[in-house]
DNA sequence: AATACGTGGCA
DNA sequence: TTGCCAAGTAT
């Protein structure tokens, strides 16, 4: 049972059992050795941003291997990072990767205090603390979402999430050592993943389990989350308009919902309401299928709309993609999936 | 403080 | 199938 006076022992606990166990990783270093370079850790970090590790991997070797430093990412086209991104969701943090890579080449390299590296786009208070751990050995109190449950779970602390946000930090401080803080934090993370889960955590494998309040409380109900609000479901279109074996993709405002994406035409539709039904030119309109696909905060139901031997577009913004390419074009994942639809109809054509 | 912002895996 | 959840940040 952790109380104040019991902290003391917990850190020699999880770093041995990290020591054991700790995930191989691309941008990990193993314990005990010097830290990765700092432009792993911070690409890696922000990748994982409410993101599983599963699915960054292959975006991390993507985007090391073609940029593998922070200089060549400073120096890349903003939308062929867009275009790299997509599929990863949480567009702003490409566009922020991108204005974070300038800002460190310019300084020529990455700050090393987390206050420093607060200030960079993209950077907050969780990614500022584990790149000042991880890649610079700095202490720094690192609170994400497997550390909320850690801790929550250990210090028996059933506040209902955000509100108890402060006495968590508090907790984390608490058994945060001065020094492997970098590997305490890894640790801390990999334990949260892989032992003290969200639902049924394997509590007889867990090395804090001695030290752990609510072992014996049913750890599962921690930490205590308000409920969900229901979704809303939009209706909208997209516009599938070919010509000679092209498309017309448009770029989105490089602001809000897949700010900056390379997209298919659509009717308006967003998290506040339906789209008009209007297609942008004149035709015969013939429907290729409904995607239906989960935001955070919304549904949208995108009836895909397919038009053969364009004259025109009908638009004045966009370009035309050839169709046996459309792989290349850094769509995101709705209108990926919308493309696969247009596609499957016009093959059901031939 | 509350909301906007993606996606895929899992039970 | 549906809902929950993931190494959060910006506003």
């Amino acid at each position: 049972m952790t109380t104040r006076e019991t902290c003391a022992q917990i850190p020699a606990r999880l770093l041995a059992w990290y020591d054991e166990h700790a995930r191989a990783l691309p941008w990990r270093s193993a314990p005990g050795e010097p830290p990765a370079d700092p432009y792993r850790v911070w690409l890696s970090e922000i990748m994982l941003q409410q993101t599983t590790v599963a699915a960054v991997k292959p975006y991390f070797d993507a985007f090391t291997t073609r940029w593998p430093t922070v200089e060549a990412l400073a120096a890349a086209p903003q939308e062929d990072v867009m275009a790299a991104w997509a599929g990863l969701g949480y567009y702003s943090r490409a566009r922020n990767l991108v204005k974070a890579a300038g800002v460190v080449a310019e300084r020529g390299g990455f700050p090393d205090t987390e206050e420093g590296l607060r200030a960079l786009p993209g950077v907050g208070a969780y990614t500022a603390a584990a790149i000042a751990a991880i890649a610079f050995g700095r202490r720094a109190v690192v609170v994400d979402a497997n550390v909320e449950r850690v801790v929550a779970r250990l210090f028996a602390i059933d506040t209902p999430l955000p509100g108890a946000r402060a006495a968590i930090r508090e907790g984390a401080d608490l058994i945060t050592p001065d020094e492997r803080s970098g590997d305490f934090a890894q640790a801390m993370m990999d334990l949260g993943s892989r032992i003290c889960t969200p639902r049924a955590p394997n509590c007889d494998a867990c090395p804090l389990a001695g030290d752990c309040a609510a072992r014996e409380h049913d750890p599962e109900r921690l930490p205590v989350k308000a409920a969900k609000k229901t979704k809303p479901v939009r209706q909208g279109r997209a516009y599938w308009i070919e010509r000679e074996g092209a498309v017309w993709l448009v770029r989105r405002a490089p602001q809000g919902m897949l700010g900056g994406m390379r997209a298919l035409p659509d009717d308006g539709w967003s998290a506040a309401g339906d789209g008009s039904g209007d297609p942008p030119v004149d035709g015969a309109w013939e429907e290729a299928g409904v995607v239906r696909h989960t935001f955070t905060h919304f549904v949208i139901e995108l009836t895909v709309l397919r038009l053969e031997s364009a004259q025109e577009s009908g638009l004045a913004q966009g370009e035309w993609w050839p169709v046996e390419r459309i792989d290349e074009a850094g769509l995101p994942t709705l209108f990926a999936k919308a493309a696969r639809l247009a596609i499957a109809a016009r093959e059901r054509l031939l």
